[in-house]
RNA sequence: GCCCCCGUAGCCCAACAGGCAGAGGCAGCCCCCUUAAAAGGGGUCGAGUGCCGGUUCGAAUCCGGUCGGGGGCACCA
């Protein structure tokens, strides 16, 4: 059937050929390649610059679905118009390969995870070249390359040789705390002269401030997974994000990051950022700061000990009436009273005899629930300590109970409870028949429990009378005064567990000596090398078994842990950390290496950081100019690269506070899915629709929406719309289908509009049967020069707000009317523009036009068109006429006319006339160059 | 439970800062080309903007409520 068709139309197998020949002219020409300020791709360097960004991808081994490049495409569209507009752009793409999914994959296939990564890689270059991305391929990383890890190591060592010093509100050198201990100027935490304490001790100290930090504390740890993961790696319900296996609190030796010394910052600096304010949303909940203060209440009758408790209330103390601490709380034991009162309330001690065997039984019952049931179950439980504290503004003695609806892990892990105010201390308070007192006087009609909106202060002496936010201050003012406690700021967010059980990943440049103490290695040692090790498997274990520990592959490369290594004290034997950095590790500072990928003595030149990433004007955070990417990540990887960024910008070694100045989030593309009765995925391409119901084979199916996915049976891939369509056709339609940032379903049936569009806009350049060109010289009518040069303006607009769904549309436009008007061929001037304004969004073709019409040079690099003002303004306006909101007719005016010209024109049309009557409209609005309104 | 976003022709989507509901594509229908067909050409049909109410001369657009869909957070003191 194709020999049948004219020999010069623009078919699938045409546009192929087309876009093989121009991704050759590109690579071979190096026509993206973005020149640097200086070194090894300096080059001139326009003052108008671009850095356009797509975040990091996995080279998976699944290879593209459709969905995949939609952002690729989006980005590449906005740096083509730019670069045609004469700005120098930098866009490129590179390979976060380390990581879990890259070993499992490893794993699954039975070889290497270098080989499979590599070879993914690969299948994933060719997949995107045949899209026609505009990258510079000289800036092409890899996460996994010892050059790009080396620098990864570099900024860990960094890091680790850096505290945060809240006097300057920045990190410095930890060198500059050991002078302080040195100097006296600051005093160690025992008192002792620096100078008296041992090295050991010295190190120690430094220790407890450096920015990265070995940590004992309770780590999330996930025997399916055989290793430890962050905070921000966990889900809602206590599991893993990756495999979904259930997460254990672990006492584990590991690395942590202290980014809680960041968490200011990081909030307060997202005010300087344009970034959808969904992800900046996220990042303000999670890092979670509240205002408040602490309280010291002395428990024990006597005095046994202070339990300091956090609230964001301290206005409410007057109505504290019993303490609770987290089961887990390290005062619980010291606390418990050795007897019950005679009197106590039976609901108070769990059936136990005494409060030490209550509070062990109701111990022993916490632990063994999972943080997801004790999410889903929100009865309240707990048991009396026996002891009573005295409440530090009243002298009240209240009760000290212990209940799991206090966690260990945030703000003290202690809380006074004001059941009048808050809904969960009231409802603890009436299981256990506690009494409630309101400090804040509820309006009249509250017909509620625990009140917790605005009110004045009752039951509180001093304080009755004021609003929440006076009585804050005041009580503040109180607790400082007489030493009971103090306001402050808490965080939800935690330091940053930086280590992992895993072989795929960036080793730790650190060793440890014989005393087991850490020790950073010298630059000079960069890059630590992954290790070729026979054995990559990480030992798992049965996802549910808590009790088992950690076995990291790398401790089994025994020739490697032991090294001899010469550090400042001769040789000596050392072992290696045997961890792995987290796989966020290479994403923190990627962009850094896109603008300086080849340097070998810095991580990246501060001109060329300067240049692609400084702050561009007095305030501006600066970083990469445009970054698309998924939603997925607004908490991990764009926090942790936040973190990072501030840091080396602390230490002077970047110009920018912020990584990345303007975020988008691209929608996603999600597909239907079909099941058989058994529930059984069915080929969806298959599918046939019939009446509002679908079938496949014969059989009706049942139709769900969601992803598209191997298992879903569902998957469309970009080989395929290239081979069927080519690949213009599947960009145009990839951005055709809908605003960036909406999710849409895919619909291939659907691409041949867009094959359609690029078909007819080719056949009015070129003739199908002969292949030459149909342009003529003839001057385009009036009509024709206000639509091209409206079509211009629109683009321009369209194109620079990433509004590429209606720039298709405009153009589309643009080519019917040269259907229509010119049968004999478009016009020179229209083609040009035509072409020109194409050519972001599907650049081969634009390319090939461009040279038939004559272009000597690509496309790439412009020109592109711009409207001319003296056709967008029209010399006469059509007035809609509405009589009381309804359009009853219209008038054409000259478009100079003034509000009482267009008024009479309007009074005088006739259907309008005859509904206005004889009477005189109450009200007549002239909107100018809109429409008229008349009121009867 | 709390917070955020979105509901416009059969489907995907336009409509800038309240001013004529339709730019574009798919599907449908008609016609042309064709022995025939369509991934060809030309044309055409199609919703009053989820629902209720308010503000306004005028509401898809602003406000309140409600229903439906999607997302985030969730015993964080």
């Amino acid at each position: 059937m194709t020999d049948e068709q004219p020999a010069h139309r623009y078919t699938a197998a045409l546009a192929g050929r087309i876009e093989r020949r121009w991704q050759d002219h590109w690579e071979q020409h190096g026509t993206y390649h973005a020149p640097n300020p200086v070194g090894p791709l300096a080059g001139p360097v326009p003052e108008d610059k671009l850095f356009v960004q797509d975040m990091f991808p996995y080279p998976s081994g699944a290879g593209l679905h459709v969905g995949h490049p939609l952002g690729f495409i989006g980005t590449d569209v906005f740096a083509r118009y730019h670069r045609m507009n004469g700005r120098n752009v930098l866009h490129t793409m590179g390979f976060d390969a380390f990581g879990l999914p890259a070993e499992q994959y490893a794993v699954q296939t039975g070889q290497h995870p270098r080989k499979t990564t590599e070879d993914n890689i690969q299948t994933y270059l060719r997949q995107i070249r045949r899209l026609g991305l505009g990258h510079d391929e000289r800036r092409r990383i890899s996460t996994i390359d010892p050059e790009y890890y080396r620098w990864t190591q570099w900024i860990f060592l960094k890091i680790f040789h850096s505290w945060y010093d809240p006097a300057a509100g920045k990190a410095r050198p930890i060198s500059d705390l050991e002078a302080q201990f040195t100097s006296g100027e600051r005093a160690t935490p025992d008192g002792r002269p620096w100078a008296g304490l041992t090295a050991g001790e010295r190190q120690a100290v430094l220790n407890e401030h450096r920015l990265v930090y070995l940590s004992d504390a309770p780590v999330n740890w996930v025997p399916g997974l055989g290793t430890v993961v962050s905070n921000e790696e966990v889900t809602a319900d206590g599991r893993s994000e990756r495999g979904n296996f259930p997460v254990f609190r672990r006492n584990l030796r590991q690395w942590m990051m202290r980014i809680t010394a960041y968490a200011d910052r990081l909030i307060d600096d997202l005010d300087r950022l344009d970034w959808p304010d969904k992800v900046k949303a996220m990042q303000r909940n999670w890092i979670g700061r509240s205002h408040g203060a602490r309280v010291r209440f002395t428990v024990g009758d006597p005095q046994d000990a202070d339990v300091e408790v956090f609230t964001t209330r301290p206005d409410t103390l007057f109505g504290a009436t019993y303490l609770v601490l987290a089961p887990e709380h390290p005062l619980v034991d010291a606390i418990t009273a050795p007897a019950w009162p005679s009197d106590v309330d039976g609901r108070w001690t769990g059936g136990a005899d005494t409060p030490a065997a209550a509070v062990a039984a109701y111990r022993r019952t916490a632990s063994t629930k999972s943080d997801l049931d004790r999410q889903e179950n929100k009865e309240k439980t707990g048991v009396f300590t026996g002891a009573h504290a005295t409440n530090p503004v009243n002298g009240a003695r209240i009760p000290v109970f212990i209940a799991d609806y206090v966690l260990m892990g945030y703000g003290t892990g202690a809380i006074m409870a004001v059941p009048g105010q808050d809904q969960r201390d009231w409802d603890f308070a009436t299981e256990f028949g506690l009494p409630v007192v309101r400090t804040v006087a509820p309006p009249e009609d509250f017909d509620g429990e625990a009140f917790t909106g605005d009110g004045p202060a009752v039951n509180s002496g001093f304080l009755d009378g004021l609003g929440i936010a006076e009585a804050k201050k005041a009580i503040i003012a109180w607790l400082t005064e007489h030493d009971h406690g103090h306001g402050t700021i808490q965080y939800k967010l935690r330091d940053w567990l930086f280590s992992r059980q895993r072989y795929w990943g960036e080793p730790f440049p650190v060793v440890y000596d014989e005393d087991g103490t850490a020790i950073a290695l010298p630059e000079s040692m960069l890059p630590v090398a992954l290790p070729e090790v026979d054995d990559y498997s990480p030992r798992t274990f049965d996802p549910e078994d808590a009790d088992t520990v950690p076995s990291p592959p790398l401790s089994r490369a025994t020739d490697w842990v032991e090294v001899e290594l010469d550090l400042g004290d001769g040789p000596k034997t050392y072992r290696r950390d045997t961890n792995t950095m987290p796989n966020w590790a290479g994403s923190c500072w990627y962009q850094l290496r896109y603008v300086d990928p080849t340097d070998q003595d810095r991580f990246c030149a501060p001109e060329n950081e300067r240049y692609w990433l400084g702050p561009q004007s007095p305030g501006d955070p600066g970083g990469v100019d445009l970054y698309i990417g998924g939603v997925e990540h607004a908490v991990l990887h764009l926090l942790y690269a936040r973190f990072w960024q501030k840091v080396l910008y602390d230490l002077g070694e970047v110009s920018g506070v912020e990584p990345y100045r303007r975020l988008f989030n691209q929608g996603y593309i999600q597909a239907y899915a079909y099941t058989d009765e058994r529930g059984v995925y069915v080929n969806a391409g298959e599918v046939v629709e019939e009446g509002g119901k679908f079938f496949f084979d014969g059989k009706e199916v049942r139709r769900e929406y969601g992803k598209m996915g191997k298992s879903l049976r569902n998957v469309v891939t970009p080989d395929e719309m290239c081979e069927a369509y080519g690949a213009d056709t599947f960009r145009l339609y990839e951005m055709s289908m809908g605003p960036m940032e909406v999710s849409r379903p895919w619909a291939t049936k659907d691409v041949v509009g867009a094959q359609r569009f690029l078909q007819r806009l080719w056949r009015n350049l070129v003739d199908e049967e002969t292949g030459a060109l149909r342009v003529t010289d003839a001057e385009p009518d009036e009509a024709t020069l206000r639509l091209l040069h409206k079509t211009i303006a629109g683009v321009h607009d369209d194109y620079a707000n990433l509004r590429y769904n209606t720039a298709g549309a405009k153009l589309i436009e643009l080519n019917n009317h040269v259907t229509k008007s010119f049968p004999d061929g478009a016009p020179r001037l229209v083609a040009e523009a035509v072409v020109q304004m194409l050519a972001p969004l599907c650049p081969h073709v634009a390319e090939e036009l461009w040279q038939r019409l004559g272009g000597a040079e690509s496309l790439a690099h412009g020109p592109f068109p711009s409207a001319d003002e003296r056709y967008l303004v029209e010399d006469t306006v059509e007035y809609p006429i509405q009589v009381n909101g309804k359009v009853r007719g219209r008038v054409t005016v000259p478009a100079g006319a003034g509000q009482d010209e267009v008024k009479a024109a309007a009074l005088a049309e006739e259907k309008v006339a005859v509904l206005v009557g004889s009477g005189a409209p109450r009200k007549v609005i002239v909107v100018p160059g809109r429409l008229v309104n008349i009121v009867l």
